[in-house]
DNA sequence: ATAATAGTGTCTTTTAGACAGTATATT
DNA sequence: AATATACTGTCTAAAAGACACTATTAT
């Protein structure tokens, strides 16, 4: 302990927490091909990377992963080692959202939990899902975490405050970007927000984002070298435009 | 420590905080009346509270104030009871919004500080000036206590992030009602919209407000008992229609 | 009359929103 | 030819935005 000092601090002799976890909602938005006649938008859904706990507490339970915090790291370091240690994955856009210290949420003892989410394009996951052990870490479709499975801890809690905050922000920042590739059609933007706010419903989801001063400069049309507009008809007969993230955010505004 | 339980966990053989706080950044907006000719709005400042520490470490200094959490309480209910203790202040709108962990920012060795914002109309700040030894609790101008002051451990950094989320929070929420009376003008709220964020300019703010349909429902006007529009001349010669909050919030997008 | 705030009139441009229609290329 | 996605035409209504103007009333 740093108490080499000439004060008569005894924080010693109160009680100290007896551990800082972090823990992490790692979401991911999978696509399948659809069977359909043409070419066509995959089916997409939200999920949550669990892993299978190995020890007491909840032994054999479904949980998020995350593990505790050194004296030698701030807690978002400590996320990102978890991340990385425990489902290989790095590099990716992780926040913390909140703090969970409710007496008695862990048989441990008094333990306050660091909850961040990380979202993850699936093609991160891909290599992982082939090496782990599918049994000890898998991906859940994120409505039926919440509701069939019975997670660890207060877990269940802390994933259904990430999904309103990945709602929330899914709308007000450019994050849809991390489920997308660096070129992708508008088409396939909106069915990214789709999966993870479906009550988002744009009739003329196109033409607004195409008009409006190009929305305002959070997309731009991508040009290939000759300067004529980049598209692509991976996912339709009729090629569409590709778009990019510009990484501007005009400020959203209940009064403007 | 809740360590009965038939496992080997041994948390206890690692190393564990010593520590873990909230800390509260208490902002108000002080308005002082003009001297000018006639009636006119106060001046406003966005002002933080602080605390003179007595002890080491920092002792003299000036801090956020704040305080160990205990086993029995949450984070947030720890922060409600020093908000409580440290100034009498009670009931007002409090928002978690980081956790400071980096290694050594505490001289008392790993001491993890969770730190909320508290937004307080100034009339619940005017008793506690009175009782307290000014000397040791006061408010200060937020961009003074960013630049001229020297803060405590990070608070500097702690003041600051608070104060960008304070900010954003204020165009995209309705948290200027905490500084506001329950009915209020148009010119006031567009006052202590500015109050916080300096650069927001809207040249037609109050015809916007009262189009708009009432502005997507964010505002009422109020009526008296006779169904009459409510209005003041508080702040004007002439008399201004009063609005309230009505708790609805429509969802701003960057996608419609 | 002046001052200080609270509005309104008027005009132009931009955006929203609905809905039908056309475009493209694979099967 | 059918299909699935990507657009465009056309219209109406609403909102934004600028800026000059009027309204109110204590001093």
């Amino acid at each position: 302990m740093t108490m080499e000092n000439g004060s008569n601090y005894t924080a010693s002799k109160y009680r100290t927490p007896d551990g800082a976890p972090a823990d992490i909602v790692i979401f991911t938005i999978t696509s399948e091909p659809q069977p359909t006649a043409t070419k066509s938008l995959p089916k997409r859904e939200l999920q949550v990377l669990l892993i299978k706990r190995k020890v007491w507490p909840y032994e054999g339970m479904w949980a998020l992963p995350g593990g505790f915090s050194r004296e030698t790291e701030s807690m978002y370091e400590t996320a990102r080692r978890e991340l990385q240690e425990e489902t290989g994955v790095d590099g990716v856009h992780m926040e913390y959202f909140n703090v969970y210290s409710g007496p008695g949420r862990d048989p441990r003892g008094w333990i306050i939990s660091h909850a961040f989410f990380a979202l993850v394009h699936e093609k991160y996951l891909a290599a992982r899902a082939a090496a782990d052990d599918a049994a000890e870490v898998a991906l859940f479709p994120v409505s039926e975490a919440l509701t069939r499975l019975e997670l660890a801890f207060d877990h269940r809690r802390i994933l259904s405050d990430a999904l309103e905050r990945v709602k929330q922000s899914m709308l007000v920042t450019p994050i849809a970007g991390e489920f997308l590739p660096d070129e992708f059609t508008l088409g396939e933007l909106y069915q990214v927000i789709r999966t993870v706010v479906p009550d988002f419903e744009e009739a003329n989801f196109i033409r607004k984002m195409k008009s409006t001063q190009s929305r305002s400069g959070v997309l731009e049309e991508i040009r290939d070298v000759n300067g004529e507009p980049k598209k692509s008809n991976r996912y339709s007969q009729r090629a569409a435009q590709l778009y990019r993230f510009t990484g501007n955010l005009p400020k959203l505004s209940l009064y403007s």
